[in-house]
DNA sequence: CTCTGGCACTCAGATCCGGTGAGTGCCAAT
DNA sequence: ATTGGCACTCACCGGATCTGAGTGCCAGAG
């Protein structure tokens, strides 16, 4: 695969098919597209693009159809990814603008995402373990009931209902409450973790046990790899536009956006710095989605990966523009991360 | 619509059609349900339903299909609401079984709902306005910065940032903390808010600035009614059982999904007491959904509706098991919240 | 007055069939 | 290496035909 010609036609096809959703044949390829040669030249790149398995036909007598092996050519060496316009900046500004909460910046991105793309969007929640403990707040909900409240960098807060094997008075849970903040805050996870362990063991003989109820939970807490997996999924209805290949496209991936797991999975390990990774089709372990590609990125307050963020759909997509938008929203959203 | 057997071809054509999901003739009708009595007797009540609007013809020499009109009839008169088998209720309570937090209760909620109806189901997140205040939490981010931490009744919790117009020390922040407490813990949301205004008004000088910006956030929080539109969504993946009727019924489905609040709208006003409401196609205010009915009801701690839950569905639907399944997770959701 | 068997009628959906045209592969000429 | 020409293929479209489930109606029995 050296000649020249032959990546400007494969370059052409992929983005009429995409454009139009037909097979693309030779004639309309050079009407539409400047390639100064005549169509019976361009039939003869196709049969070899054919022959190399980067597009094929539907049938004999019909146009050709990019490849999953194409889109990945066109991707790696076709493409480069388009700067965002000003305007799109500033729209994307302005959609983000006024978030309250974590909830409410994850929501918004999801949100953003299916929109610029029109397609699926998926956003994962910062995870657990690369953050650091803000405080932690401990509130009597009754004589043997506390209630722990652990607040993390991220902005993201866990609770947990603590029950005590022994009634405490207040001032055992202020000393209980200090120790915690003293062993946990401004620390990361793992840190936190065995600092908290210590805590429970140097504890006096009176509060111990109490103490090591409170700890136990925190430490669960705080090592609790199900809430890693909190994503936001949003834009489903693009989902409406596949229209044909119902079965054999949307049914899978309805149900693959319900499973959390085999989500984060597919959209792989988070990655920073503006590298967009992009899995086509039957790239993946998962036949059933053999239709869908994502496009996916990490983000994180300063280029340190702390989830993932991305988009799923089919693989007749707009990919540089794709590209574009997931990238845009994983820098802004790593930015207010680090404003936060 | 006094004529006994004429109920019981409209209850059979709809159990049919349900089960079949094709137009129901005469002469598989009183085959499948042991009516005595011929097909051309059964054709003349149909005749007569048909008359009355309660079932209608695709086409000629078609089957009958149920219209809204019949659904309505049908829940109203010919449904009881079936008990849920003791190995049903096992079930739900195992899958509900150590949820650790609200966001874990109403999403295992919701996947119960779906599994259970195999439609879409819609939990809404307990409304902030009838729930007390647990406890106020304010931790100091920076010399400027507060983060401030809202716990309520309802094991939910809201954050805000707190950026002061001056800088604050550990005994004014204490004081604060404890004033504020003093308030609201304990109030509902509505009283709380009241008293923080009193709060605010009676500082000192020297702090009155802080506190009113401590205050602000707080009322603001406790009355954002963004927040009161929260819900969890599962099961879409069902939608793909739909299959016909891609056009017309799902994709308007898939977008109102997105739209929570218009989602929020069709559930409607949440009771209690088992009562649970059914809206059938066309009955609702959105012409999108004229295929669809939902199936929703109340639930909160103690027989207080604090929000709703349901499901949305073809209006070819199971109402029988489908209300039942509705109302067994809404019992099931309050008493949970009812220990808490 | 109600139910039933019989019968002619209707019409959506399946099946068949020839025509059309976009698109191809190959070849000889430039 | 490129191009114009040409024969060939085959999915798709529209029309014609066939089939059968299901209906409405009527006359007779209970």
């Amino acid at each position: 695969m050296q000649n020249e010609r032959r990546l400007a036609v494969l370059r052409a096809i992929v983005e009429d098919y995409v454009a139009t959703e037909e097979p693309v044949g030779s004639k309309s390829l050079v009407e539409r597209h400047g390639l100064g040669v005549s169509p019976a030249t361009v039939r003869n790149d196709m049969a070899a693009l054919e022959e190399e398995g980067y597009i094929t036909q539907p049938h004999t007598s019909a146009g050709r159809v990019p490849t999953d092996k194409g889109y990945r050519l066109f991707v790696d060496r076709l493409t480069t990814v388009k700067a965002m316009s000003s305007a799109e900046k500033r729209a994307i500004t302005s959609f983000m603008a006024g978030a309250v909460d974590l909830d409410d910046v994850v929501g918004r991105s999801v949100r953003l995402l299916s929109q610029l793309t029109r397609q699926v969007a998926v956003v994962q929640y910062p995870t657990l373990s690369r953050s650091t403990v803000r405080h932690v707040e401990l509130v009597a909900l009754a004589p043997m009931r506390l209630l722990a409240v652990l607040i993390l960098s991220t902005g993201r807060v866990e609770q947990r209902v603590v029950d005590l094997p022994a009634a405490i008075d207040d001032d055992t849970l202020a000393n209980l409450r200090a120790s915690v903040n003293g062993a946990a805050a401004g620390e990361l996870i793992a840190q936190a973790t065995t600092r908290l362990r210590e805590v429970a063991e140097r504890a006096p003989e009176t509060t111990s046990a109490i103490t090591g109820a409170v700890v136990t939970t925190l430490v669960e807490a705080m090592s609790d790899h199900r809430s890693d997996q909190r994503v936001a999924v949003g834009g489903a209805s693009n989902l409406a536009r596949y229209g044909d290949s119902f079965d054999t496209a949307v049914r899978p991936l309805l149900e693959a956006l319900e499973e959390h797991v085999v989500l984060l999975k597919l959209m792989g390990e988070a990655t920073t710095g503006g590298l967009v990774t992009v899995r086509i089709g039957a790239e993946g372990p998962y036949e059933q989605l053999a239709q869908t590609s994502v496009v996916a990125t990490g983000y994180g307050p300063s280029d340190e990966a702390l989830a993932s963020l991305g988009i799923v759909g089919p693989t007749r997509m707009d990919y540089p523009g794709t590209m574009a938008a997931v990238r845009a929203v994983a820098r802004y959203l790593s930015n207010i991360l680090d404003e936060a």
